[in-house]
DNA sequence: TCATTAGTTGAATAATTGTTCAACTATTGA
DNA sequence: TCAATAGTTGAACAATTATTCAACTAATGA
């Protein structure tokens, strides 16, 4: 028993939750799956992402094409390099942006898709 | 000019500047896309949607299953209407829900893959 | 007809998060 | 060697949001 963290309810089709329970990842993984998805749910994020899909940039023309301070994009930019969505190179105290691999056009591509159904 | 809407520095590569805002879609498409990637960007909507592709639930089992209450449900399974994300069939006073379309699926083992790669 | 139960709703609360500000580092060129 | 500039960082603030609670609706069956 005891089955519940917290819940106001009893199952009702027993049945059906055990087997999907059986079929589901480990929680951690939803974790990891949810920080991704976190990084293309906000638009200045989106929209930055979409622009180096496009060519690769550096900081201040970011800043200056989404209207937020260099701050702002830096702080986002390095959550997005946290989860390998983004990489840089150095050229002089200049750091040219892009997107990290395929995976990142894919999921905004689908998400395009979507919308536009 | 008046380029910036806030902005604390200046354009350093205006031509990549130039031709990216050429080939970008309205700030709208954006909103659109990140409220839907937002669904997808906590963990109890993740884990809700997951179990959905793997069978129809109603909200009872879904707030056992989650843990959280069925009022949290209901809420998360609002949103997830509003957007198109799910759909419910009614059968008596149990509402059973189901993923609305393949894309649905389709983000969710984009994310898997991303996350396993 | 009434008690029970599945689900919804709105308000309140707690937690998360996007942005700015100010201070800092590092690199360039004069 | 020093001033200027690109970028980063941490703290603070404002806005968003996930959840609970309490009150409600609708459908069932006894």
């Amino acid at each position: 028993m005891e089955e519940r963290a917290y819940c106001d309810c009893d199952v009702i089709h027993e049945e059906i939750v055990r087997a999907v329970k059986k079929e589901v990842p480990p929680m951690e993984e939803y974790l990891l799956v949810s920080d991704l998805f976190k990084m293309f749910g906000d638009p200045s994020r989106m929209r930055l992402m979409h622009a180096l899909s496009i060519h690769e940039m550096c900081v201040c023309d970011l800043a200056v094409f989404l209207g937020i301070t260099k701050s702002a994009v830096s702080h986002q930019l390095k959550s997005l390099r946290l989860l390998n969505l983004v990489k840089y190179r150095k050229e002089g105290q200049v750091a040219f942006y892009s997107l990290a691999d395929d995976h990142v056009e894919a999921i905004i591509n689908i998400g395009f898709e979507h919308i536009r159904e």
